[in-house]
Formats: C-alpha cells, structure tokens, sequence
DNA sequence: GAAGTCATTTTTGTATACAATGAATCGACG
DNA sequence: CGTCGATTCATTGTATACAAAAATGACTTC
C-alpha cells in the first residue's frame, strides 16, 4: 500500500488544497487509469482515510461513486476492490462503446466549429508525436483525451455522459488485458482518418471509422477464454454424467 | 412531507423487515417513478432517516447512489430534490434510449428461449387487460416490466445495465411530460409487434419497431418549449395584450 | 415602503465511537 | 499430519456529536 501514488497525494495535502470526495474519485480514478492501482487491490477505507487526510465519512462516500461509475467492487461488509471485469464484460464494454461512439460521431460529422475541430486535430497531432518519441504515457494521454472531448462535444449530452463512462471502463481493460509484449495500443493514422471523415461531414464513414478503429483495438487485446470462479463452480459443482 | 408514501414505508419497518440504504433507493425510486414523489421535492437527510427509521449515515449512501441514478439532484450544502429533467434533456434521454434498446433487441431477435418469449407474451396480455379494465397503474407496471425483461435478457449485460437506467429516467420524464389531457401513454399494438419481430428473428425490423414505438411515445408527452426562469422574467416583465 | 443586514434556524459536512461482521490465526483433536 | 473449531484481529456498518454552510425571518435604515 506505501507506493509512488501516496507521494502525489500527500504532496495535494501537504499543499493546502482541500480534500472532498470528489478530489478522492478523481486521484483513484486516474490512478486506476495508468494503472498504478491494479486491479484486485484492496481498498480500507482508515487507509484511504489516511492517505487523504480526511476520515471514513469521506472516503466512504468517495467509494460508493466509484462503485457506481464500475471502477470499484463494494461488496457488504467487505474490503473494496479495485474491479477486475472479467473477458466477456471486456467484450461488452467494447460492443457497448461501438455502438455510442459511433453514435456519438455520427451525430458530429459536419456539425463542429472550427474551434472544435481544430482542437480535436491538435490532440491527435499530439498523440502522433508522443508516439514518434516514444513516451506511452503521454501517447495514452492525448489519445484519452481527444476521445474524452468527443464525449462532450456530444450535442447528446445523456450520451456524451453514457461514453465517457464507456471511455473510461474500455481504458481500465486495455491496461488489463494488454498484450504484454506490444509496447503500445497505438493504431497508426485511425484518429486522423476519424477527424477527416468529421470535418467531411459524412456521418455514415465517421461511424464505420470509429467501429473499426475500436474492433482493432479490441483485437490488440488478449482476451483468450480463461479460468473465472464461475466456470470452475459450475464443472465442479455437478458431476458430469459419465462420473456416475 | 406527510404523504401515502410514508404509510408503505413505516408498515414495512414495522414488519421488522430490515431496512439498508438499498431499500431506501428502492422506495424513493419507485415513489418517483409513480409520481408519489413528483420532481423537486425536497428530500432532507434527518426526515428520511426518521421515515425509514436509520440513521443520516445510511440515508446518505442511498442519496449518492440515487444522484448517481439521476433520480436525485445532490448539490454541496444542499438539500438533494428529486430530479426534474429538462426537456431538451428529455429529448436526449429518448434518442439514447432509442440507440441502446433498439440494439438490444436487435441482439435479442430469434435468440430467446420459449420460458424468456412466453414471460414476455405474458406482460404484453397482463398490460393490455389492465388497460382494458382501466387500471392504468397495473397496466405502467407490466409495460415497465415487459421492457425491464428486455435489458435483464440482453446477451450484452453492459448494455443491458444502460437500458435498465434508460427506462428508469424515461418512466420519471413520461410522468413529468405527460398531457394531461390524457388518460395513459398506452400505444395500442406496439407490445405485440415487438415480440412477433423478436420470434420471427428479425433484427432490423425489431430495431425499427423500438424505433417506432419510442418515437410515437415521445410525440405523446407535452415537450413545447417552456417557460424556465428566465422565460419567466420575460412573461412577467410585459404584461400579455389580453390583460388590459 | 423597500432594501439591506444581522441573528436564528435548518440542514448538510465531517469526525469519531461503538457494534457487527468476516478473515486469519492458533490450538486441539482425530 | 491434516482438519475442524474457537478465539483474535482487521474492517465495515451504523449512530451520533459537533462544525460549517445556507435558508429564513426580523429588524433597522434610508
């Protein structure tokens, strides 16, 4: 529990910025993001309380809204976790951002401003640069955010609303189920491709571009069918007809 | 504050069942659903706690978890107030709505078992007798029902979960937007049609018959523009022609 | 009579104490 | 030696006390 992450932290306190539990969902979102807090990991509540200088009430209900935004498991009485989805969740997830995404940039195609777009092409260029250089996180993070802005630059704000939360579900699974031997998820010219179909205003292709480009990142994924306690319950829990 | 919908309550407390912050979302859910609640009312920690017998701890959690829900409005030093959308964002609300389970029916179409297609069938015949007899609070219950089935059978539980809250925030809008002029917001047919496309295993045609369905019980509320505050201001300020 | 100001009251924000539950540890027994 | 069981410890669930903020209302002043 004593790693990297309270530095940052105690150093927000030791600042003098006020600590809500808005301030928690935030540092323990991004930190779930980069993945400095895998998943599984044990969550206390006087811990938390602790780190955060701020006692259970807080943390608690800091909690609670992670749990209902996916990023945490809450079970009664039980220590909370830092949620693990599971293959077929993963798939969902990704079946479920195709679906808004592309909604969402359909919707955008012609419709933005200069300002909107232009800003769009800003993040992309950023990210093709980070990628050039090398440096991931930077990479992830404007691809994050150029994503991110899409969302709220939804004219559908329930939707925008419904896809940054997919964002954010999708981004926790790729750090979970990455391929260990790709040093990156960077899909070369995809975010650019997207901003030309935008600025076209071809609603139809901006869709497509979007669902492809999230088919191949889901295919960058291992997500090969694995042991889960479910399965395991259901072979051992009945005896298979032969074992009579 | 002293309404019906205390009475429900104080029985069940006193039935000894016990009463966690997941019963409180439960009830004020349903209350707002059924209007027994209507949109902007105010609901104070301590008069909760007393109505439910707890404590503000527990009635806390269930109001960050209903403003998660978008049933309640949770503002800082605040009293939370049941959630009045607004139109446009009821506008939005249907759009996502038409986008999410639409999709789930497609996924659905020609994959139900007969137990899952009989449930259905079964909500479909109870809510066009209640409507029959009159009884439209039977006949919202099993049309809600019907569509609930619909996201608990969806093969993608990430959309199913989507849809679940769609319905939640559509029902609350359908009581905030309805005419009153009329009786119910029931689409003779419509139930029906659906499950005959969901049995023949017709995805598009039961995508365009959600479509359809939603569309027409949109075009059923009262969505014209409406004075908000500052529509008010104006209204207020020049007295009408009529008046003099 | 109207507007601004200050005290009062209501209500939420936070911390903490105690109860209850679950996990872990240690020991006894087969 | 392993397994079952009880005790202990860690952690969450709930209630409550106090602090802080906002809403209310009365009062003063112009």
């Amino acid at each position: 529990m004593s790693n990297a992450w309270q530095e940052d932290v105690q150093a927000a306190v030791a600042a003098g910025i006020r600590i809500s539990d808005q301030h928690i969902v935030d540092k323990v979102r991004r930190a779930v993001l980069t993945q400095r807090l895998p998943p599984g990991t044990r969550l206390p509540e006087v811990t938390l309380g602790e780190v955060f200088g701020v006692s259970r009430s807080v943390v608690r209900k800091a909690l609670t809204r992670l749990a209902a935004d996916h990023v945490v498991d809450q079970r009664p009485n039980q220590v909370a976790r830092v949620r693990a989805p599971s293959i077929e969740e993963t798939r969902e997830t990704f079946a479920a951002r195709r679906l808004v995404e592309g909604e969402v940039v359909a919707l955008l195609a012609g419709q933005l401003d200069d300002a909107a777009q232009l800003a769009l092409e800003q993040e992309a260029q950023r990210e093709i640069e980070a990628h050039r250089r090398g440096d991931e996180p930077a990479r992830i993070e404007h691809s994050l955010a150029l994503h991110h802005r899409l969302a709220e630059l939804s004219p559908n704000r329930v939707l925008g609303a419904m896809l940054t939360d997919l964002i954010l579900r999708t981004s926790i699974v790729i750090a979970l189920y990455k391929r260990p031997s790709l040093a990156s998820c960077y899909l070369d010219g995809d975010h650019p491709r997207l901003l030309t179909q935008l600025r076209a205003g071809e609603p139809e292709r901006a869709r497509e571009v979007v669902d492809e480009h999230l088919r191949a990142l889901e295919n960058l994924l291992d997500l090969g069918p694995r042991e889960t306690e479910t399965d395991l319950m259901a072979i051992l829990g009945r005896p298979s007809p032969a074992e009579a």
